[in-house]
DNA sequence: CTGTTAGCGCGTTCAT
DNA sequence: ATGAACGCGCTAACAG
């Protein structure tokens, strides 16, 4: 701070050094140009003086605005993921706060929506670059990006068209850690509720659980497709309790499909795991609260965030792009899989 | 857009209509200096070039930046309030975005860390207010913001000091409905569970609580202080059933401690509601999941936000800070306190 | 009243 | 190591 309280300026230091801005510039930025001597002289007062660039003057020179940016479309939003963005986006800030970036968040009610903001952003300089986050199915956000030039990461690849690094979670690894540890338990026929196929995630998921079915030798493995709601858990679940034989173990895709369901499955005075054995796709405190503890896995939302988040500054600090990180969540084997003999694993 | 793809600047339009660019200055900000007719050409042009300033520009001339800023101190994050953060993030979004203000999100440690961000952010214009949440008593962040001169407003006010606007939650009422739910139901001894009393909400419950509770002429009304966490809310429950006579109902300050609660009251085969009646502040997922469900007071955080982001808004734009307005959390009555008779009223 | 010129805000960069 | 121009928009002072 300068002495009557304004902001310091490149003109204060230089003028306590008794040089030019431009000198005090090129100390400032490393460049040659300027002596030792009063490089260091340059820093030191720098220092005193508490100075920083103005954002907003680097920025209109072309510099970033250290800033990247998350737009949420309000379409994917079911209860059951909040947490998981949340967690994210606090994952992300871990990684971004201690490079003094910025993380601006965006709510957004449709794609088309999602894409003006990208326009808009990359338009005003407001952010180096932008976390994609669940992605569909021939969805145009990859190249929408691409086409704007704005660096971007998806959370949750691969992108299939294969123009954007990204950083993912493993979803055929953790089906088949699921359908291991439900054979080993003795299990055959198992059904699956999955979440809207058009989303990229679930569509992964439904691969590898039909794959994984066969190559582990279930008998009988059914993909029942819901549209995440709890009214859909409900259905699906009765009319999937109907089918003789009955399936033994019912995996869901979230939080509010696993809630529902669990419901029907006690009002059909069916006993969790003895008739029917229950895993979700996502750990929340619900897993834990219900009696039985439910079996989940668990991802660990806030370390991809901060893998997101490093990848995406290596993306902008021109490091090539390392293609594609992978996490692999972990199975938390709770009562509603193993019964009352083991402990509950988890918090 | 200009034919070779840059963005338009104000020169651009200028030379287009074929005035200076101070005159094409004056006339999109609507001030005297030009006639109607050159205004309307200007205005025209912009359009046609999808004129927009660069917020970088009008930074550095001092105008804002169009941003607010929202910081949580890790701290305060127990896995219960995630859920309310992210909705109350959400919910200012709704707001914030049809203005086309952005919302920077940071995360840090501790308090001072978090007034160390305001300072930067004030100093680099960064945003042009800020939301303050988790007011603690004796809270330095009202006194720091406001030295800083940062327009600020308290979201789960009011702030003590008086000196900064809030929109708040109003625990007292939520409280009484409590009490008064309670005392229709036939309790007379009452444990409420609260959380850390160094938070100015909980201060603000505790309050309530024991005025309400003689007020209604309840027999016994004790407050339990926990840290908010699973191991104080099943010591805490432990601790609360040996006494003789035992309350009747147990209020628990949100879903972390009701979970363990819970477990502890099955442990010692009581039952839901006919030993025990047990409330929670929060309505979250595991409130519906849990059988019986349980009570629990809903406060609308989207809308919330909504009312924070509106206030700020006012604040910023010159408007006399309403001082303060409020919101009153429903009590949404499920099986926990009502038993199986009536119908379970949550989603 | 209509419009111009000059200079500022802040830092970077190119000739000199 | 420097002066000058630039990035982009705003505005005080001034001329017609």
């Amino acid at each position: 701070m300068t002495a009557d309280g304004r902001r310091p300026r490149l003109r204060d230091i230089a003028d306590l050094v008794g040089i030019s801005e431009a000198a005090a510039s090129f100390a400032l930025n490393g460049k040659p140009g300027v002596s030792e001597a009063t490089r260091r002289r340059v820093l030191e007062v720098a220092r005193e003086l508490k100075w920083s660039p103005h954002p907003a003057a680097r920025a209109l020179t072309g510099a970033g605005s250290s800033t990247v940016g998350l737009v949420i479309a309000r379409s994917a939003q079911d209860v059951g993921t909040e947490l998981f963005f949340h967690r994210l986006m606090t994952g992300m800030q871990t990684v971004l706060s201690r490079r003094n970036y910025g993380l601006l968040f965006q709510v957004v009610g449709s794609v088309e929506e999602e894409i003006e903001t990208y326009r808009r952003w990359q338009h005003d300089q407001r952010v180096d670059g932008v976390v994609l986050v669940d992605l569909r199915r021939d969805d145009p956000r990859p190249a929408a990006v691409a086409a704007l030039g704005l660096p971007a990461i998806v959370a949750g690849g691969p992108d299939p068209g294969g123009s954007l690094p990204s950083v993912s979670v493993d979803d055929a690894a953790a089906m088949r850690s699921i359908m291991r540890h439900l054979r080993e338990r003795g299990h055959e026929r198992v059904a699956y509720l999955c979440g809207t196929a058009s989303m990229l995630h679930v569509h992964r998921r439904i691969e590898s659980f039909e794959r994984t079915g066969r190559e582990l030798g279930f008998g009988d493995c059914r993909t029942l497709p819901t549209d995440f709601s709890a009214a859909a858990g409900q259905t699906v679940t009765e009319s999937v309790l109907r089918k003789r034989p009955r399936p033994t173990a019912l995996v869901y895709d979230n939080e509010v499909l696993a809630v529902a369901g669990v419901d029907v499955i006690r009002r059909h005075a069916l006993r969790i795991p003895g008739d029917i054995a229950v895993v979700v796709w996502e750990d929340t405190p619900v897993c834990t609260a219900l009696r039985p503890a439910l079996t989940a896995l668990r991802r660990d939302a806030a370390g991809f965030g901060a893998d997101v988040a490093r990848v995406l500054l290596e993306l902008l600090a021109g490091e090539p792009a390392t293609g594609h990180e992978e996490r692999v969540p972990s199975l938390i084997a709770r009562a509603s899989t193993l019964g009352d003999e083991e402990p509950d694993a988890g918090p």
